[in-house]
DNA sequence: TAGATTGTTAATCGATTAACAATC
DNA sequence: TAGATTGTTAATCGATTAACAATC
């Protein structure tokens, strides 16, 4: 185990792991090897080896990772042993596809509440989410204990939306909305910018 | 202007760059410099100008980049000039929402099928998008000279999805199923895994 | 001209991978 | 024991950034 700095790709890379854990265990698979975690996920073994060693030494010499450890050891490593409160700011579209897709995972990162400016339009509950009106987010985020927030706005209220979660406490976001957001350094921010993986595809293409 | 192989790294960031680009000039500003890039999209001003002259030097020393010319010509890199089809398979909730949404976008990039295994239950079409079932897959991608396939069905049908796909002469797919498929090395794979990016998120909340 | 900003080189930083002693 | 696989070091690879001459 060594006490390096931990790199953001490694921490990246944790909750592929630990899917493909999960999947590995439903299949009574008991013990699993870094070369065949490697060659299923298209990742060096290496890299798998080292990820992993960061946190402790949890492989056995000779036969491998036991797959039931190493799933309680990342949800623990990523903080998913304990329950995690979200919350989603726009319910459009890809606001009710993403409760939806909650509503059926089974883990302990949770969507506690729905914040949308036209409330009154949309009722008071998906899925058995509460849906609020934005101008009680800073007291349910509050009163909720809600640390991560998702923005699924349009790109012109992507910042102000930042800066109200921010100001209520939220610790990190989940962007969709296609802008940089700007945030204090200690707020983490991750993006989910299908648009640009999409656009960057077409480089690829024969010319 | 140099010829050294262009990283995906740089890839990737101009479709970010484009967006940028594409908002400046609707708030009429002519030109811009570098450092005006990095600081609105937090990258370095130096690996902006590093990433632009590998395609030319659209710059003029003194003065930035003229707006115009920048997005025409990031556009031609990226091939957003010619009118490229895509499709979707599996079309529930997410599959919705990104068709609403491309149906809002103005770019050369549209959905041209959606294909889905119960499509006697969800009609013939969608906002203009024709509905087809799994099996004419082949010949509708073949037909509509479809290149870019986006996948967003259950994780279990990825794999068989994607070689379905590169069968009938997909190139390049948009993952959203939550595992990693196995390609051609001539098939490139990007992935928008959204689960990854909120459980990774949970990382950086404080213990 | 003076000031600003590019394009590019060289330095730095960080992440990946090969290799292998340790050992189950 | 023999074979397999880890944990870790050192080497490599690649990406970012600082610096600055060129020049608009």
């Amino acid at each position: 185990m060594s006490d390096k700095k931990i790199s953001d790709a490694t921490i990246k890379r944790l909750p592929i792991y630990l899917r493909f854990l999960e999947r590995t265990k439903a299949s009574n698979i008991k013990s699993i090897s870094s070369n065949e975690i490697g060659n299923l996920l298209k990742f060096n073994p290496a890299q798998v080896r080292k990820d992993l060693s960061f946190f402790g030494d949890f492989g056995k010499k000779g036969f491998g990772y036991d797959v039931d450890h190493l799933i309680l050891t990342i949800r623990k490593i990523l903080q998913l042993d304990k329950e995690i409160s979200v919350c989603i700011v726009g319910f459009g579209h890809l606001g009710h596809a993403l409760c939806h897709y909650s509503a059926y995972q089974q883990d302990n990162m949770k969507i506690k509440a729905i914040f949308d400016k036209q409330q009154d339009k949309l009722g008071n509950e998906f899925d058995g989410i509460p849906i609020f009106n934005m101008n009680n987010l800073t007291d349910v985020i509050k009163e909720k204990n809600i640390k991560i927030g998702i923005i699924t706005v349009p790109h012109e209220f992507a910042q102000e939306v930042a800066n109200a979660l921010i100001d209520a406490g939220v610790k990190a976001i989940l962007n969709f909305a296609p802008i940089t957001i700007h945030v204090p350094d200690e707020i983490k921010v991750h993006y989910a910018d299908f648009t640009t993986e999409l656009h960057s595809l077409a480089y690829f293409l024969e010319k």
